[in-house]
DNA sequence: TATTATTAGTTGCAACAGCAACTAATGTCA
DNA sequence: TGACATTAGTTGCTGTTGCAACTAATAATA
């Protein structure tokens, strides 16, 4: 038996706990941010965000650019047309398939709440130089392919 | 009004995004090892590992040093009491206050995580080169600094 | 010492997460 | 065409999260 098993694992030092720590630390920055201000949750903030970008995709199509499960989309989805800010139309040719957009007041909330994020998201990375955040950026997106092929071979 | 006030937000380049869904992924991987291989729960795991680094301190040093809320740590805690993982004393000078300890069981199965944890850290990190990871860390932990620094401002 | 404040920990409650089972529509293929 | 599979979306259910209110113990202060 080697010390390695004797070893001690320091929580602070163990990367899935810093990188999960700071990730909700920030999280929960934003999650304030768009609760405080718009009343949405990031889940409908981010089906909003999809939407401003791709609109009339269905809710299957956000699914799967979100990684949001679909029981969960589907019920932000109900409060986002409650609320009036996004709108559905069945499509004729696949009536099990919908086409959603936002709606006007929609669009609006939308355009305030663009710049706003971009500012915050501008704070945020202000403590980084720019190779710093081209780096960071960088060994994320290699981070992240490099779990989900962990994921999947699991 | 400038052309900024009309850009579209591509999500997947927004930058609390990409940090969200990257550290949910990792951190899903995480809770499936520790459940499938000790039933336990990464917030039950924290607890212990804690405890394995520091012993005897209490429910509320657990609560600061690991940023767990108290009434989660509560549970968790009552859970891995009930399991005999852990034990607690009650201060005798204090009452309220209690010494919180891995049991023989809890030192155990401590021994046959730790090992594990460190071996699928590698592997998770293993896609980086070593300047590659020392970098991350650092800017992850500067990060981490700035956002808690942002969030007590607000 | 009596009153008030603070602290450690627990519990009530409402919202949310996520799996699994379901409905309804469409596709496939013998 | 008919049986079976797949797909889009919803809902039931069970467990988790996290705020707020609570209990009990101790500290602080008049």
């Amino acid at each position: 038996m080697t010390d390695e098993h004797h070893k001690i694992l320091t929580l602070e030092n163990f990367f899935p706990y810093q990188l999960s720590v700071s990730s909700n630390k920030i999280s929960g920055l934003f999650a304030d941010i768009y609760q405080d201000k718009f009343a949405l949750s990031i889940t409908q903030w981010r089906i909003m965000a999809i939407l401003g970008e791709y609109p009339d995709i269905s809710a299957d199509d956000v699914s799967h650019k979100t990684q949001i499960e679909k029981s969960i989309l589907s019920r932000a989805i109900s409060k986002l047309l409650q609320r009036k800010l996004i709108q559905r139309v069945f499509c004729e040719t696949d009536k099990r398939r919908s086409m959603l957009s936002l709606t006007a007041t929609g669009i609006d909330v939308y355009n305030e709440i663009i710049p706003l994020s971009f500012q915050y998201e501008k704070q945020l990375l202000s403590c980084f130089s720019q190779s710093e955040k081209d780096q960071f950026y960088s060994s994320l997106e290699k981070l992240y392919k490099h779990s989900k092929a962990l994921k999947n071979e699991a």
